[in-house]
DNA sequence: TTCAAATGTCAGCGATCGCTGACATTACCA
DNA sequence: TGGTAATGTCAGCGATCGCTGACATTTGAA
């Protein structure tokens, strides 16, 4: 699945704990955090550590994908001159 | 690329800007973060916020996608009956 | 080399983290 | 229906967040 909010991951978590039959205690001891962060996890809590995130995701086995390579930037056109970054240095500049 | 810890998130955060060829002031701008932000993130900083890794993530187009779906977990047989699960309750109700 | 841009470091600030422990609510089985 | 496990809520605490602004260092082009 793609995660693009922090209620996206907390879906993913939930999904999966219940998959593999855990409850929140459990989960909660196996990544070494409290059953409190368990559950602000999985109610898409946006300020969560990014460290223990993940660790939660390994713990329940969740590889994570992150797609770099990728040519294009979000909504540009494939294109080999980067329109987007002239633009952003060029309005940096009229300073 | 997969994302195990904050340092690989910094490293693909990182590549992907000098990519674009954007610099630190700009695409803070673009994330809505402060530069110090960025800074700290491509150092690793594991305690960075969920929401805003993923708005840098989504600044940069880069994908991220949650291997859910899984059968197994985390260095597990690939079997339909849980051992994992079953061994942390009986842990746990041992009290 | 010289100079400017880019990057890195520091300190101080208000806001919020994750933790504990107790209690409330919900789900579910006998 | 009763009772237990699972889940959710709350408050208070020390620690750390991300921010600003100034300054130091590194990088790269002329």
């Amino acid at each position: 699945m793609l995660i693009r909010t922090p209620a996206d991951l907390g879906a993913v978590i939930r999904d999966r704990r219940k998959r593999l039959k855990l409850d929140q205690s459990t989960l909660a001891k196996q990544i070494g955090v409290s059953r409190q962060w368990v559950i602000d996890i999985e109610h898409g809590h946006p300020r969560a550590e990014l460290a223990l995130v993940l660790r939660a995701l390994d713990a329940l086995g969740i590889p994570l994908d992150a797609d770099d390579q990728q040519m294009t930037s979000r909504r540009s056109a494939r294109s080999a001159i980067d329109i987007n970054a002239i633009v952003a240095k060029a309005k940096k500049s009229r300073t």
